[in-house]
This record gives C-alpha cells, sequence and structure tokens, in this order.
DNA sequence: GCCTGGTGCATACC
DNA sequence: ACTGGTATGCACCAGGC
C-alpha cells in the first residue's frame, strides 16, 4: 500500500532528502521485524507511507534520493532496515540525534551552539527524546499515542491502518521540522566550506570542531589530516584575578579587549612557525611583554592567519547587515584556538601556538591593569580578555586615554599589529559585587542586573531561592544595593515555603546507574534508585533511601515533612549567602 | 569524633 | 571526524590527629 499525503507549507529544502521513521514488532534491532515505513521527500514535498509487503517500492523510494535523515536511525532504523532488506549503500546518511549529541560519549554536538530564543538547547533539553528536542525548538508535537501490540500483526483493519497512519505521520512530521529547523540554522555554515563537504552535508553534522578544521584547511589551502588522540598535552590558560574588594559603588566599567585570542594569532603569527621563508633567527622571539615560547616568521602573515584576519573582517561586514553567516564566522574564530590546542587536528595544532595565545592574552590583561593602575584607577576584577574598573574620577575620556595607550603598547610590541584590535566598554555599571572568581554581580546604568556564575543561576539551585530573588530585584535596582538583613530574608522564605515545601527541592539530571565510576556518588545512588532522568530532591532529615548525610526525597514524598524537617542548608550557605547583610 | 585533602561529578565563565 | 583552560560546589571517602 502506498499513501501519498502531500505538504503545502513551501519547501526550504532543496536537496534530495528523504526524512524516515520506522515502526517494527520490537526493539532489538537484531530480531525486530520491519513493518511500516513512513517517510517525507523533500524532492516532491510528499508523505509516503508503506507496510513491509511493500519492500520493492520502499527501497526505490531511498534509491530515489541522495540523503536520509532520521532520528536515532544510526543505531535503530537503519540497522533494522538493512536486516530487513533494504540498502542504504552510498547514500549520505544524517542522523539527527547524533548531530545534536553523541550518545556514546555523552558529548554535545550541535545542541551546543543551536539557539531558541537566547538559549542554548543544551541548556533547554531535559533529555534526547524526538519529542523533548521538538517541544525545546517549539514545534508542534501534536498527539499520538499507540499501543505497540498493533505492530506484532502482518495485515491490519481499516480503523488499524487509520491509527498507524496517524501516528507515523506525526513522527515523520516530526523528524521532517526538526531537520528543517537546524537545516535553516545550519545553512549559514554552508558556503565556507569546500565542494565535498558542501555535498555531503559536512556543514550540517560535524562537530564545531571538526567544521573549523575542515573550513580552515579548505580556506587556507592546507592539507586536512588527522592525527590519532593520544593523551593530552596541557597548557596554561587565561588569568582570572581574585576580586580586590566585596562591594563598590560608583562610575564602574567593565573593559574587554575585543576577540583577544584571534588577535594574538594574527598579530604573533602564532601559526607560522614552520615557514620556510626565514631562518630561525630571523623569527619573532617574543620580548618582555610577550615572552613567547615559540618562534614565528616576521616577514610576511602565514596562511591560517590570513584566514583569519580575511573572515575577522568579513564578520564585522555580516554584523551591520545582520546576515545570519555572522554567526558561522564567530565560531570559526572562537574555536580555532580550541583546535590548536588539540593533536587530533594535525596541521593546525601546535602546543605553542595554543599557549603562546593564551601567554599573550595573560600579558595584554596584566598590562591592562597595571596600566589602569598607575593611571590611579582600581581594578576590581579581570578575567581572561576583560577588566573591571572603578572611575575615580568620573571621567570617561580619561579612562579611554589609557585604554588607547594600552592598545598602542600592545600593537607596539607585536610583529603583526592589526586595526581591528581594541577595547570596548562591555558595561557601564553603578554598582558591582565580587564574592569569588567567577562569581560577581552588577546592576548597569540601564538598571539592568547581572548575575555571573552565582549558585542561585545554576540548573540545580532551588527554585525558592529563585521566587526569593525575583520577590527581591526590582527593589535591589531602586535600592542599588543587593544585600537583607537575614530577618527580611526568613520572611520571605517562610511565606514561599507555607505555600510549598517541595520548592526548596534541588535539580539533579542524571545519566544510567551503569555509567557511573563511583557508586558512592550522589549522582549514581539517584540514579540507582529513581532511575536516569531529571528528578527534583527535598533535602530532609527524615525520609528518603538517597544520600548519607542528608537524606533526599521526592517531591511526593515530601508532602509528608515539616518545615523543620527540611535541610536548608543550602539555601541559607550558598544561593541565598549572597544577598544577607 | 573532627578536620583536611583528594576524587568524582556537574556546571558556569571565558 | 574528539575544540581549549579556569573555577566553584556538593557529596563522599581515606587518613591523620
Amino acid at each position: 500500500m502506498k499513501w501519498r499525503k502531500s505538504c503545502n507549507k513551501p519547501v526550504l529544502v532543496g536537496d534530495d532528502v528523504l526524512v524516515y521513521d520506522i515502526e517494527t514488532d520490537g526493539l532489538d534491532t537484531e530480531t525486530a521485524k520491519l513493518k511500516w515505513f513512513g517517510a517525507f521527500s523533500f524532492k516532491d514535498n510528499c508523505y509516503y507511507f508503506y507496510t513491509y509487503h511493500e519492500m520493492e517500492h520502499i527501497q526505490k523510494l531511498i534509491d530515489d534520493h541522495k540523503i536520509c535523515v532520521g532520528y536515532n536511525n544510526k543505531d535503530f532504523d537503519q540497522p533494522i532496515c538493512e536486516n530487513n532488506g533494504l540498502s542504504f549503500e552510498y547514500k549520505i546518511r544524517i542522523d539527527l540525534l547524533r548531530v545534536l549529541f553523541r550518545p556514546e560519549t555523552r558529548t554535545p554536538v550541535r545542541e551546543a551552539i543551536l539557539k531558541v530564543d537566547g538559549q542554548i538547547l543544551k541548556n533547554v533539553l531535559p533529555n534526547h527524546k524526538l519529542k523533548s528536542v521538538a517541544k525545546a525548538l517549539k514545534l508542534d508535537q501534536g498527539k499520538g499515542d499507540i499501543d505497540y501490540k498493533i505492530f506484532r500483526k502482518d495485515y491490519w483493519t481499516k480503523s488499524e491502518i487509520k491509527e498507524i497512519l496517524h501516528y507515523l505521520h506525526l513522527d515523520v512530521k516530526i523528524t521532517k521540522e526538526i531537520f528543517e529547523y537546524m537545516y535553516k540554522e545550519f545553512l549559514p555554515m554552508k558556503y565556507l566550506m569546500g565542494p565535498e563537504d558542501q555535498r555531503k552535508y559536512n556543514w550540517f553534522r560535524t562537530s564545531t570542531g571538526s567544521y573549523t578544521y575542515k573550513v580552515i584547511c579548505h580556506q587556507a589551502g592546507i592539507e586536512e589530516e588527522y592525527a590519532e588522540p593520544g593523551p593530552r598535552k596541557q597548557f596554561e590558560g587565561g588569568f582570572v584575578s581574585d576580586p580586590l574588594g566585596h562591594e563598590f559603588k560608583g562610575k564602574i566599567y567593565c573593559l574587554d579587549f575585543n576577540s583577544a585570542y584571534p588577535h594574538a594569532f594574527m598579530m604573533g603569527n602564532l601559526y607560522s612557525h614552520s615557514c620556510k621563508c626565514c631562518t630561525e633567527d630571523e623569527k619573532w622571539a617574543g620580548n618582555e611583554l610577550f615572552p613567547v615560547e615559540g618562534r614565528y616568521c616576521m616577514k610576511k602573515p602565514g596562511k591560517v592567519e590570513r584566514v583569519i584576519k580575511k573572515l575577522y573582517l568579513q564578520r564585522l561586514e555580516y554584523k551591520k547587515k545582520k546576515d545570519p553567516r555572522e554567526y558561522a564566522i564567530k565560531i570559526i574564530i572562537n574555536t580555532m584556538y580550541g583546535i590548536s590546542g588539540s593533536q587530533v587536528f594535525k596541521n593546525v595544532y601546535s602546543l605553542n601556538t595554543a599557549s603562546d595565545c593564551t601567554l599573550m592574552a595573560r600579558q595584554m590583561v596584566k598590562h591592562a591593569r597595571n596600566k589602569f593602575e598607575c593611571a590611579g584607577y582600581k581594578v576590581l576584577y579581570s578575567d581572561t580578555d576583560s577588566v573591571f574598573l572603578l572611575d575615580t574620577y568620573n571621567n570617561e575620556t580619561n579612562v579611554l586615554r589609557v585604554r588607547d595607550e594600552i592598545i598602542t603598547d600592545i600593537k607596539n610590541s607585536v610583529p603583526f599589529p592589526q586595526d581591528t584590535f581594541g577595547m570596548g566598554i562591555d558595561a557601564r555599571i553603578k554598582a558591582a559585587w565580587f564574592f569569588k572568581k567567577k562569581h560577581y554581580v552588577y546592576i548597569t546604568e540601564e538598571n539592568k542586573i547581572k548575575i555571573k556564575g552565582l549558585p542561585l543561576i545554576k540548573s540545580d539551585c532551588s527554585r525558592l531561592s529563585r521566587l526569593v530573588f525575583e520577590r527581591l530585584k526590582p527593589d535591589m535596582i531602586d535600592r542599588l544595593d543587593i544585600k537583607y538583613p537575614l530577618f527580611k530574608l526568613k520572611e520571605i522564605v517562610k511565606e514561599i515555603l507555607d505555600e510549598d515545601l517541595g520548592l526548596v527541592a534541588n535539580y539533579y539530571k542524571v545519566r544510567r546507574p551503569e555509567t557511573y565510576k563511583s557508586q558512592t556518588s550522589i549522582q549514581y545512588q539517584i540514579a540507582k534508585e529513581l532511575g536516569p532522568g531529571e528528578h527534583w530532591l527535598v533535602p530532609n532529615r527524615k525520609i528518603g533511601s538517597i544520600g548519607k548525610g542528608k537524606k533526599y526525597c521526592t517531591l511526593e514524598e515530601a508532602k509528608s515533612l515539616e518545615v523543620d524537617d527540611l535541610i536548608l542548608d543550602k539555601v541559607w550557605e550558598t544561593e541565598l549567602s549572597p544577598f544577607i547583610k
């Protein structure tokens, strides 16, 4: 039986793409029998549905397409299809799950760069089920549930067929829409790649590291060779200062070097360590400000550096024109540093390149700190490429003058100074509180409150603490102060807890128990007791088989608890402590 | 019994 | 077809006192 159902929406995807999903009589890929095959073709904008009695039709449909797309098809649909006599040979096979996330190593891939209203997909996904992805991307998930027993049959009544088609159509449709979403998002990454990578959909499915390597190799005309992973050689990274003090009010600036690492590459010519145009003695060996380990060509910018520069300038243009290709270049530029420190990417890898890049950035920040301090400013904090300043003179022009000197000093100390290198004001701040490295809060001149790193913004934070903060936020901005006397916070906490004790629960996302090395870790205990996935657990003194010191129970179990049974340590000592006077 | 330092795990910042 | 380092916090455990 063949079923055609056309789709009226305009087609965005121009290639011969077939999105497919199957129904089987079981989950074991070795023994499962293919029962139904559902697909959507971007060639004719039609849905196709076949039973296993029509294998030639299914094979014909596959043969008519170059690219076959599914969800978890690498580990499930495809092997079953092959065991049942279908062939995907010579097809470009795409598994949307594996494009987003690599299950065996549990590493995020494209879910780390896909944005859904400002947030990264990875951070909004509770798990990697098809429906969860659809929901996170705000796609229509429809309603569909089916008793899988129906797939044990070999023939179906009219009403059963109707039910199956409804269900299968829905899954194909969801897969198709996820594919379309990703296609639209990733298409701007296509044009920078070589023709083979464009054809093979490598702009769509590679990790950002591989993508960057492929683009750089193609653009710079260097060989795309790979090496065995091997043990990692470590090197020093960014410099993070201790905060100067706790609380500051007045005119505060956050300044940061624009694209510090890419500019370190360009200005130090850091990829040109083995050029043939000069002798070792003629190479740049660094100086007092930049005591680099490697030796780099001073005669002309290298191939890779020229590509970085070209891309950087192009990105500035794209940003002005709001061209989405801007984001593709951003990824490449920011990933260059990462792949230069990874052996796998053989022809851009160099420990000196990576470590001299971070060294140059460390020196830039330290130089900026010194200059500002000598000019009478208080340097409150700095991390990698940024500096927080207290402007005691209340004179922005003077800050910018010192800034210009810093930039000039740096440019005078590198072989290839860049016009695009500079330092901008990232934020103008009225008050700031620094707690620890990478943990701070500030209120901007636009009355926006920014929190960095605090337990309050981590995913495991209790809803109680978040609610307390949300309630006080307008008042904090009003008073230009984030601190409250303990009793005031206690009042609010009590009010919220009277509503619902469960709000103290902490969020845990755990894997399958087998995947843990430590069988005593709290994550293992949770996984063992409650299964993998998301859990909200209430720390208490009374019930729950999870935890050795503190006990943790589920929200359901927590209904029998009294306020005094709760353990509020984390709430008071970490989540809310920054806000206690 | 308490403290310290190390480990595993998770997550944020750049 | 596997980007990097820096940093905090929790729970647990071993070892020292």
